[in-house]
DNA sequence: TATTCATATAGGACATTGCATATATATTTG
DNA sequence: CAAATATATATGCAATGTCCTATATGAATA
């Protein structure tokens, strides 16, 4: 389960209710690396509490549903630290995209053009979402280290954004001038 | 379900057994966009066998267990072909290294340089992985096209790796001139 | 000679993810 | 005034993916 470490990170930062979690560290501040859904944090949230990382306090509101605001437990925070120093996996890469291409020779150009804008298209998207992830402000020398790593994630994201952005426009110029497939 | 259209185009290509599916296509040719378990694999053979999308010649051997050589029906050709032209989302983007990068300002440098270290020796493994992915030979007109194709996306699982690459060097460049943390 | 490797298929159990829906209320927008 | 949006948590269910184990045999390796 690696979103819970995700989670362990988000709190250990900042406690927080799944509410924020989702719509204000998954959808942001965290989405050039991670993405989750709104009901796998809260049953993760329920599964984490369940094994002892994590308490809440409940914030009484009238106006709007209660709040759960959780945070780690010592045995979290060890958890975290633990596996902060494991040794990680690179993920699997899976592109469906890429799948469409590699197969794609009995597409007419036109299609594979218009594959191509789309992604393209999706990806300056991504990369201006990343654009507008904030970091953190203030100048205290322990902010300052942590601000440091953050700046070098997102500068991976978005490396990454434009390489596929350069990637795309190589494409999409090979893809205009080759001859049209015997089908078409 | 995306495997089963990884494993459609791979069939369309040449017909072949769940075995050589895992041993030759996903672990080899295109390893840089796909990749699945041997399980996984039988298992969706057997649905999309179900769906009418396959169906396959049994050939018995004597030494070794028979094989099951699946191809394409003309209902997995169309589906297929209507696949290929269908926008694809981008896949989600779930990295457990940048999680730790992210959240890992309370650990020691020389711990942040072992993971970089590991990160770099992952992804240059990779990298030589690709670099043994054979190419489509013959110079027909219609291999050519696919050929080309092929050539791309082999082209963007390189530079991305590079990419990297380049910026694992970066981050440990960066982190060795941190100052240690207040822990230490 | 014992072990590992290659060939070949398959099921059990579980973890992870995604999509839809339910509930409840206040505010904002059309 | 109706509909959408924001706040807040939660369940059902299906799809997808991972890990382990089982079965069977020949060839190569230690």
């Amino acid at each position: 389960m690696s979103l819970s470490h995700a989670i362990l990170g988000l709190l250990s930062v900042q406690p927080m209710t799944g509410y924020d979690l989702k719509n204000r560290a998954f959808d942001h501040s965290v989405t050039h690396f991670w993405q989750a859904d709104q009901s796998q944090i809260y049953r993760t949230l329920g599964k984490m509490e369940e094994t002892g990382w994590l308490t809440y306090e409940l914030e009484r509101q009238d106006d709007r549903p209660n709040r759960k605001v959780y945070h780690l437990t010592d045995s979290g925070r060890a958890e975290l630290d633990r596996w902060l120093r494991t040794e990680q996996p690179l993920p699997a890469n899976r592109e469906p995209f890429l799948v469409q291409l590699f197969f794609g020779a009995t597409l007419p150009n036109e299609t594979l053009l218009a594959l191509l804008d789309q992604q393209k298209a999706a990806h300056e998207a991504q990369l201006a979402l990343f654009a507008e992830i904030p970091m953190p402000p203030i100048d205290d020398p322990q902010i300052e280290r942590m601000r440091t790593l953050r700046r070098l994630t997102l500068q991976l994201g978005v490396t990454i954004e434009k390489s596929y952005l350069t990637w795309l426009a190589e494409c999409t110029a090979v893809v205009a001038t080759l001859p049209h497939s015997p089908e078409e």
